[in-house]
DNA sequence: CTGCCCATGTAAATCGTTACATGATTAC
DNA sequence: GTAATCATGTAACGATTTACATGGGCAG
């Protein structure tokens, strides 16, 4: 149910066209949820049989276009489902699975693991440290349409839980990094000290 | 397809029946991946049909147990797998865009939301120092299992290969709970700073 | 006039959860 | 005897990905 959620949470910020949803998720947004076109369009017309968005038809616009608003149910919706406690999903972690089971395999192929694991990271890191900064410099649209309709008095908390997002999800990336590296000091350790034992000066 | 090779890691270390390994997935090895028995035993069919494992009936089994065993086939995908490069899952995270869009709550509300995100990883934290205690002083099963089948030579991969994972997940939590707390503060300050405002002295 | 992006979808397959069903064994 | 745990499944549903289909607008 997240995927209805952070389309009416966008929607909440500035009206707009599946497509622009779409490309929102796999970027910006993408740091926190995402989903393809395939899955967009149909949770779209889901969301207007709720009642909880209204999508209009320009009759001058030649593309198909249908811009989608929120309700006044919409907003109540969204506001329900973000109070409502947590259900945390359970673990799963394809990389550390793989890492378990890597006790198999060549030094090479354990070092190369995990150098694409942090490499990883430091990507997510750079966009992630982009988005943020456009946040705080006043440069980034969603953020601007979003203060747009609200009263100054509530600009700093708007703001703020954005930027406590990002900066955990930075913090989270810095962390993998980190924590990477460490792997491979740790296992270098290891493999010089079986180097020694196996060919004694 | 995770799924299918977090069995196959399970099962090279100690054959298992469906329901115990049901049961890993809900403890120790929950702390990477996890399923249900209803997704399973259909796995473990299918993994039979592919002769990756062995399935064996005990006719003296009163109960329909069925006890699976690694294959040298199963050895040979599973070690491919683990070595193939990571292509890692887009980000998905329901806390995060519930955070995002707690900016028409109470303070109240945004509170109990961070304090139970915390509660939630400090109890994730509590349940892996535990197992990884368990690894470092030899108590744990399933990694005697998979070191009395090693030579002695390798034990220090097998395990430490392990014990990155776990501080891995123990840095995550870790992490998780000082974002939060992190958070607290700096909302508690807004909140402080738009009362004086709200009520000068 | 060609290639790229805009724009909206459908269909099928895969992965995971929820609900249901059944029966044996063990501890109290 | 009865409740908890052991043990194995099936069916239906929901969420996500992959593949396919179609056509307009715009820049070089």
């Amino acid at each position: 149910m997240s995927l209805r959620y952070a389309i009416l949470g966008f929607l909440g910020s500035t009206p707009a066209t599946g497509y622009v949803i779409g490309r929102e998720f796999a970027q910006g947004a993408g740091a926190f949820w995402s989903a393809l076109p395939s899955q967009i369009y149909p949770e779209l017309r889901a969301l207007e049989q709720l009642g909880w968005i209204e999508g209009t038809h320009d009759a001058s616009d030649r593309l198909n276009r249908r811009v989608f608003t929120l309700t006044a149910q919409g907003v109540a919706a969204l506001q329900q489902w973000v109070e409502a406690p947590m259900e945390y999903p359970p673990e799963r972690d394809a990389e550390r699975v793989r890492l378990i089971f890597l006790d198999r395999s060549a030094p090479d192929i354990i070092r190369r693991h995990l150098l694409s694991h942090a490499a990883h990271f430091r990507d997510k890191l750079a966009t992630w440290r982009v988005i943020r900064a456009a946040m705080t410099d006043g440069t980034h649209r969603q953020m601007r349409a979003r203060l747009a309709q609200r009263p100054a008095g509530e600009h700093d908390l708007i703001l703020l839980t954005k930027l406590l997002a990002y900066d955990g999800n930075i913090a989270r990336a810095e962390l993998e990094i980190a924590w990477a590296e460490d792997a491979l000091t740790r296992l270098e350790a290891l493999w010089s000290v079986a180097e020694e034992v196996a060919e004694p000066i």
